[in-house]
DNA sequence: CCAAAAGTGTTTTCTCTACACCCATGT
DNA sequence: ACATGGGTGTAGAGAAAACACTTTTGG
């Protein structure tokens, strides 16, 4: 429009950092793709785009989490906007970065192996394009804390689940280590768990109960002023 | 560049919520100003501007804060972008959000009135132009989580302060009510500030001593990991 | 001398932490 | 019968909350 006319314009995209969570290993994963244009073709990039016209930011940020992985109902969260004038050498482009949560089992993995995409451990990531480290980063910075002050460690992990897998994860992705009984009588206290009358009995002989997250329950407890908090040592 | 070209570009604009606080009245403030462009010319409105060429949001950020103010050191802080589709109806523009903490004193008052910006109370703010509203109450929740967690409050109050002011400023912009005694004893005991010699008289008879922040001390302390904490009920 | 605001401790409650043994079952 | 991982309770320390009176001084 002609006001705005005398004014610079830039590419704008989106970089998805899609957290996936390994039960069996124990580790947090992260979404990685070979970039496919240049500058830094063939490099490790986060999963990104240019923003359409006619979609905004987070419609954006869902529709190339979805392309890559089939996903569309997960959390999809804005983390930071990077904004360097030199942060991508092929044109300045504004990007912002959304972080997603999802349980690796509503993944198309046929799909993500032909995006030719592939899970590294957040442990162990090789070197990415641009600032996408810093991106990474920041991403897992507001992972740890929403993880303490909001249930979503449960959208990282299957529908049942059990409570040694809900602590191994925590001190996955939290870099600490708990006690079992602590965390057991924390979590259980806050009633927003059901225990199912069925036991997961691969990894033990005795087996471990299965429960499930009550997020009606849950929902209605915060209208009420509970918060959660899990601020494990 | 070339591989990007067919991709399309918008204006990209930053917008400052820049707080103050009115240590006499007890409440927080908002900088706004009368927006001088069409559409919505005349409208109350954030302190924004378009992105320039060679500097980064940050810098953008910074630039309007100091053009309206003439304030160059403060925190600035990047809150969140906005990105939707129809946000501004004269283009499509993607605007990022700052929020700034000004201790009222260090602004040119002169300048301020000059660019016909003016304070407003945070709880009788006129209806704002576009989403300049969701700005403001996504900037004042993280002002009221960093609050918590970082001792920012010093940033809005004069260098010398009582504890009766200080406690005030918490009660303001987390909107409770906070015991007298418990408040100074959690603050004391994590040894950051410093009694002066001198008593503030304006407000009683008796008069109250003026602390002030010791920055390198909580810088040292932080190092040990000492973590700032406020959680006032 | 009195009004107005500043300053000060103690008790109770709750939350957090540390800690070690029994249980169930498949092989 | 035994090895493997799952499950459970309690006591002590420390933090948070509740609570009311004394001090200072300008007018």
């Amino acid at each position: 429009m002609k006001n705005y006319s005398k004014y610079p314009k830039y590419y704008v995209a989106v970089d998805c950092v899609i957290f996936g969570y390994d039960i069996r290993k124990k580790l947090l994963k992260l979404l990685l793709v070979k970039r496919n244009i240049d500058p830094g073709k063939g490099s490790w990039s986060l999963a990104g785009g240019f923003v359409k016209e006619k979609e905004s930011l987070d419609d954006a940020a869902a529709r190339i989490l979805r392309k890559l992985t089939g996903i569309s109902t997960v959390l999809l969260i804005q983390s930071r906007t990077y904004g360097d004038t030199d942060r991508d050498p092929g044109a300045r482009v504004i990007s912002t970065s959304y972080y997603a949560l999802t349980g690796t089992s509503e993944i198309n993995h046929e799909l993500v192996k032909d995006n030719g995409a592939h899970w590294r451990s957040v442990e162990d990531l090789p070197k990415l394009v641009f600032d996408h480290s810093k991106m990474v980063n920041q991403a897992l910075h507001d992972l740890q804390n929403l993880l303490k002050t909001k249930p979503v460690g449960f959208e990282l992990l299957p529908e049942k689940f059990t409570l040694v897998q809900l602590q191994e994860l925590y001190e996955a992705i939290l870099q600490v280590k708990v006690d079992k009984r602590n965390f057991r009588k924390k979590i259980l206290s806050m009633d927003i768990l059901e225990k199912l009358e069925e036991k997961e009995k691969q990894t033990s002989k005795k087996g471990a109960w299965y429960y499930t997250f009550k997020k009606e329950r849950y929902d209605k407890l915060s209208m009420n002023g509970f918060s959660f908090n899990l601020d494990v040592s």
